[in-house]
RNA sequence: GGGCGCUUAGCUCAGUUGGUUAGAGCAGCUGGUUUACAACCAGCAGGUCGGGGGUUCGAGUCCCUCAGCGCCCA
């Protein structure tokens, strides 16, 4: 705060709330407002974990309402004197941008072409996408989402997010790329992550292997099929894997198939000889209690076939198609060469026909509607291939593991806390370790080469890993130490790992890269673990849980102390908004239509946690409100007179006590309220108060504030004015940015989001007072409106006897307020008497 | 199928440990403009708190149950 003597205000003729934006965020970039001092001690420090936005994704109201609510709470903490550690990151790594660059270019990386120095790309996409080499592709990556981060940047200024803009980062960027490889050589040093070749989901499309998070159900159709085996019957909606099949199973307590157990049968068609085994995730009452498994149709299969030691019979190619060959043991006669090579869809149709026609089809295929897995990205139900992938740990096939994090995330505030629920139902429902290598492009190398061995073949089990000082590294283009260029994929050389991380492998150290792990170790100490992390519900099981996993391994601790989960925008008709449902409402119109502060108003006013409906009808009320503190800002600061307010000792009369006593309740509960995280309460409590402070406050004392004839009351009034309305500027600060910080600029020094929060202890004795008496002067006064009103005379109609009949208490309340009430209703003679309650009676003068 | 949330005025929503006559804004209706604001002001009207049952002196609030909506997970 600065130290200048108050100053007369500086109150412009025609105050406007158009185009606050462009002006205060210019001061704000040149005063450094938001900008955060190093030097600052960690118990000084808030520090947010902003989500860093997906750029390839579409803008739309959905971003500004949870970022705006978040904004909100660092601006209270701010002005609370917490040094605000506020970076704000791209997420740019990752399959949203090569599918946009790929869409927007009309391309299609292709890894085995050569980079192209003098490669361009058409201005329009074609018909067919142009093969491009990975550099080139990357390139091309970099290029667009520089683009679209300008786009988000422009529209975080324009809304009036505080954000540290010269701390930004991008999950691509060499210092992500360097923590992400770190946090990842750690995880493989201390045996948390590992690689393995084992049957994994895999998109067929995409043609990368995906997560057990970024997998969901669809509803398709599909059907039963009924198939003999020698002379069990089983149902199978995929018979198209008969050839794939390597036993059926039944559940052992199943006394159906209790002598079947250990003999063995043979598959239809192709005649294989597998065996009849029993399992307890064999469902009794599905199909006909047995079923066949193959390598690999489902889940359930990779746990049969896992835990009963099974073969390996894979049919499924990675381009989603069969086999050109038969696996081993089966057979590559007429049955096999009706498949071999096509579409899985191609080969379902191949095998029902010959099935049928050798009668080992019972009956007609009976059509369901079931549950399938599809990356939530994908097209085409996902597959099960074999491959070598990397995994870290998750709990998934730990138990130990898994309670460690079910009781870590205990170490969390969450908010509102039912949110928690989300977090331990995925943490309980994994299957699996995470799997975090991606056959992709545009992503984070995994930092590892492999050894060569004399036949050329790569030794898995002893990764060569580069030294942390030398990250990042790309292994397919970087030497290994002791390894020279020409030794690549050559025998007793190395080759580089060819694959990228998850996106969420990245993303999950973003504390890290924010608070300049390893890299800046003051700045880490000052700032980690965070004090928040705001983030959308949907990717709790995700962004969350990877990050508090990363954590839990490399520092046994929560990475942050708070996380506040914002609740989903909808449509105007209650519908979820989203891209793919083509409901999505761009923000920019609605910036530029209802101005920044009234878009913020509407996001403030939606609950933590809440989901909430696009509504401009909020937004006009925001704006409503934007303006009426500038006009009553305006009129309260000309009131003061020429001079600066006057200082609390002037307040004297009991209704500018009143005021400022119920002041005071405000500031305890609106702060009360932010200390939860709970700013939309923050912002009604305030809301209220203004209008009650405009409507009837105000009204009260506006002429009593000229001071003609009484100096003393009229400093009562006017220091009452200027106390109250500088609160209110700062209660509001958070919530309208751009008008309180036009209105603050007018009478105080320096910036209100620079202000300390206001403290009931401002106000002084007077915080203690009684506020009765300004209700009562209100309600007294709202019957001479009312009556006016029923009247249909005009508010400044003269009242000629005002009888107020009440206990003793009112009658003292409005003795107290007994000028300022015969002023604001014109009143000529206010008379009272005792009475059991308070009634008012009024008669107007006459017309005239 | 399991979990979580929601259901209060025509609309959007508050309602914090159970406690007077259930609130706000918008929309509606009736009026009012010379002296901050018509992008305004004053006032009015509008609800068996989703249905049913229970606990209690007392239930929008707690319990059970049913229905509908949404989300997450199978």
């Amino acid at each position: 705060m600065s130290t200048d003597a108050p100053a007369a205000p500086q109150v412009p003729a025609k105050p406007t709330i158009d185009g606050l934006e462009a002006r205060w965020s210019t001061v704000w970039e040149e005063e450094a407002t938001y900008r955060f001092d190093p030097r600052a001690r960690r118990e000084q420090v808030f520090s947010i974990d902003t989500p860093p936005p997906t750029v390839s994704g579409s803008l739309h109201m959905g971003s500004v309402f949870g970022y705006v609510q978040t904004d909100a709470i660092a601006r209270y903490r701010r002005m609370r004197g917490w040094e605000l550690f506020y970076p704000m990151g791209w997420d740019d790594n990752g399959l949203p941008t090569e599918r946009r660059v790929q869409t927007y270019f009309g391309v299609a990386c292709d890894p085995s072409l050569p980079y192209d120095p003098d490669f361009t790309p058409p201005a329009e996409p074609g018909q067919s996408d142009i093969g491009i080499s990975r550099p080139n592709f990357i390139a091309l990556c970099h290029q667009l989402t520089a683009e679209d981060e300008r786009t988000f940047e422009a529209l975080w200024r324009r809304i009036g997010l505080s954000v540290d803009w010269s701390r930004g980062y991008a999950t691509i960027d060499d210092r992500s790329r360097r923590t992400s490889q770190r946090m990842f050589l750690r995880n493989l040093s201390r045996g948390e992550a590992y690689s393995s070749e084992a049957p994994t989901l895999w998109d067929v499309d995409y043609q990368t292997a995906v997560a057990q998070a970024e997998m969901e159900d669809r509803e398709r159709p599909g059907a039963y099929h009924r198939l003999r085996f020698d002379d069990i019957e089983i149902e199978t909606t995929r018979p198209e894997l008969v050839a794939a099949c390597v036993a059926l199973v039944a559940h052992p307590d199943d006394e159906r198939f209790a002598d079947r157990f250990g003999t063995t049968v043979r598959t239809p068609l192709f005649g294989v000889e597998v065996p009849v085994l029993g399992h307890h995730l064999a469902d009794p009452e599905k199909g006909s209690g047995i079923a066949m498994i193959c390598t690999f149709g489902d889940v359930t299969d990779v746990v049969w076939w896992r835990e009963l030691a099974l073969p390996t019979r894979s049919i499924v190619t990675r381009s989603g198609r069969i086999t050109e060959t038969p696996p081993p043991g089966v057979p590559d006669g007429s049955a096999w060469q009706a498949i071999a090579g096509s579409t899985v869809k191609a080969a379902q149709r191949a095998m029902v026909e010959l099935l049928a026609a050798s009668g080992d089809l019972v009956g007609e295929p009976r059509p369901i509607i079931h549950p399938v897995k599809f990356y939530e990205r994908g097209d085409r139900p996902l597959e099960i291939v074999t491959s070598r992938q990397w995994f870290i740990h998750n709990g998934g096939r730990d138990e130990q593991l898994r309670q460690e994090l079910l009781s870590r995330a205990t170490q969390l505030s969450w908010h509102p806390p039912y949110m928690k629920v989300r977090y331990d139902n995925w943490v309980n429902g994994l299957n699996g370790d995470w799997l975090v290598s991606r056959q992709r492009f545009f992503g984070v190398p995994i930092p590892v080469w492999y050894p060569l061995g004399a036949d050329g073949e790569p030794d898995h089990a002893r990764p060569i890993v580069p030294d942390e000082s030398r990250l990042p590294i790309d292994p397919t283009t970087d030497v290994p130490d002791g390894y020279r260029p020409e030794q690549r994929d050559t025998p007793g050389g190395f080759r580089g790992d060819p694959d990228v991380m998850d996106t969420w492998a990245t993303s999950s150290v973003t504390p890290h890269i924010a608070c300049g792990w390893e890299d800046d170790p003051d700045l880490f100490a000052a700032t980690f673990p965070m004090d928040l992390r705001p983030q959308g519900p949907e990717i709790i099981r995700t962004w969350l849980f990877a990050t508090l996993l990363r954590s839990h391994f490399e520092h046994d601790a929560v990475p942050w102390q708070h996380t506040t989960i914002n609740g989903w925008i909808l449509d105007p008709d209650r519908k979820k908004m989203s891209k793919s449902k083509g409901n999505v409402i761009t923000p920019m119109p609605l910036v530029e239509e209802f101005g920044s502060d009234a878009v913020r108003y509407w996001a403030c006013n939606g609950r933590p946690g809440t989901d909430t409906a696009l509504d401009t009808g909020i937004m006009k009320i925001g704006r409503r409100l934007a303006i009426k503190i500038l006009n009553a800002s305006k009129f309260a600061l000309g009131r003061l007179g020429d001079g600066p307010a006057p200082g609390i000792d002037a307040v004297s009369e009991p209704i500018d006590r009143a005021l400022l006593a119920q002041l005071a309740g405000l500031i305890t509960a609106a702060t009360a309220a932010h200390e939860e995280f709970d700013y939309a309460r923050a912002l009604e409590a305030t809301e209220a108060f203004f209008w009650m402070f405009c409507d009837d406050y105000v009204e009260l004392v506006k002429t009593r504030a000229y001071g003609e004839e009484d100096p003393a009351g009229a400093d009562s009034a006017r220091a009452t004015l200027g106390l109250a309305l500088s609160v209110l500027h700062r209660l509001f600060a958070p919530f309208l940015p751009f008008v309180t910080e036009e209105v603050w600029r007018w009478w105080q020094p320096g910036s209100v989001h620079r202000a300390a929060w206001p403290n009931a202890a401002e106000l002084g004795p007077h915080a203690e007072g009684d506020p009765s008496v300004l209700g009562v002067a209100a309600e007294v006064l709202g019957a001479a409106r009312r009556a006016k009103t029923a009247e249909k005379r005009s508010m400044r109609a003269r009242v000629s006897e005002l009888k107020v009949s009440g206990p003793p208490s009112a009658l003292a309340a409005v003795e107290a307020a007994r000028r300022d009430l015969t002023d604001a209703g014109g009143v000529d003679v206010l008379t009272l008497a005792e009475g059991e309650k308070l009634s008012v009676s009024v008669t107007l003068a006459e017309e005239g």
